[in-house]
DNA sequence: AACTACAGCAACCGCGTGGGC
DNA sequence: AGCCCACGCGGTTGCTGTAGT
């Protein structure tokens, strides 16, 4: 007997998600939570497989998410991670809380593999190690050492935050918003400004459409208000970011979210610091190589551990390079 | 201006795994 | 112990926008 499809292909949708969706998908988690996903699509009516609303929510609506150009230094921790990893893009999504596991792997694909098969090409051309056409070995090996100080650094600052925090009690492992725990509106913030920039593109690529997108952004919302779905007091008199976040109130919470969320880019490959990161992340702990990474992270005096990893890092890197 | 090729990214697909029964 | 279900993950696909001709 094969494998029963995950949904039942008849008259589940697919393809791009269009805002009201995603409001609905959002509306339907701020009340419930993550998880049980099977059950979401058949509570929400939403025309989609469970999966896919999963998928949508880790990938996008999950709140935490960057988007946008990925900074030098989450680049290199990817390069690293990836030199360590291997393909592992969910662990290595857990080093960088405000990118997902599709993201990093998207920019993988596109950018840092043929970035890095350029790189190789130079290489191959003057026989030797180089990382960047303008970095010797040297100064690459600083560079490196000086990142790597930098990411001890924010672990313990991060590590010590942790541990005098008023912030929830939200931990990597326990961050999958259990269904007994009411969920924080301040949580869903960024998913509005997503919501909000979707739709911002949305109409801006479908102007026909804008006219009945209110109309029909109003309906479902009234219907949410209707079934009790919403947390929407009839707010939403259009479709703007800002029609959103009163639809959510998540207006007053907005900087303070982005102030909690947005932490130090140094601190983004910390697990600890995950606080909005994948609830699906598996545990580290199991992971050896990057319990290696953490503990030589955390650990001051292991100098022979240090060496391990930036050769063991190094070593990798270099081959690819 | 029209067409083509390519890049980037969101979403899908199928498999593996863990937990509950 | 074995089955089933739900979920997570990595690979792949396909759509859309843009640069080049």
């Amino acid at each position: 007997m094969g494998r029963p499809p995950c949904c039942d292909k008849i008259g589940v949708k697919k393809g791009p998600w269009t805002p009201e969706e995603d409001i609905i998908l959002v509306s339907y988690i701020q009340e419930h939570g993550p998880g049980n996903w099977r059950a979401v699509p058949t509570n929400t009516g939403l025309l989609r497989c469970s999966k896919s609303c999963r998928l949508r929510w880790t990938n996008y609506l999950r709140p935490g998410i960057k988007r946008g150009n990925f900074t030098d230094d989450e680049e290199k921790m990817i390069i690293h991670l990836q030199a360590l990893l291997g393909n592992r893009w969910a662990a290595i999504a857990s080093y960088l809380p405000e990118r997902t596991d599709n993201d990093i792997k998207n920019y993988w694909n596109t950018h840092l593999k043929k970035k890095l098969k350029k790189l190789q090409g130079h290489d191959d051309h003057c026989h030797g190690f180089s990382v960047s056409q303008s970095m010797s070995k040297g100064q690459w090996e600083r560079r490196l050492q000086t990142d790597i100080q930098t990411a001890k650094q924010a672990l313990c600052e991060a590590l010590s935050l942790d541990k005098s925090s008023n912030l929830p009690d939200i931990k990597p492992s326990d961050a999958s918003f259990p269904h007994t725990s009411p969920i924080q509106s301040s949580s869903y913030a960024l998913s509005t400004e997503n919501i909000a920039r979707s739709l911002e593109n949305w109409m801006k690529n479908s102007p026909k459409l804008s006219q009945t997108c209110s109309e029909t952004t109003q309906n479902s919302i009234n219907n949410q208000a209707a079934t009790g779905s919403s947390p929407s007091e009839g707010t939403l008199s259009s479709t703007t970011p800002e029609g959103f976040d009163s639809l959510f109130s998540f207006n007053s919470y907005n900087s303070d979210v982005s102030q909690s969320v947005s932490v130090d880019e140094t601190t983004n490959f910390t697990p600890e610091t995950s606080l909005f990161q994948d609830e699906s992340k598996p545990n580290l702990d199991t992971q050896v190589p990057l319990t290696l990474l953490e503990k030589w992270l955390l650990d001051d005096g292991a100098a022979q551990g240090q060496d391990d990893l930036i050769n063991m890092s190094l070593g990798e890197t270099i081959e690819l390079f």
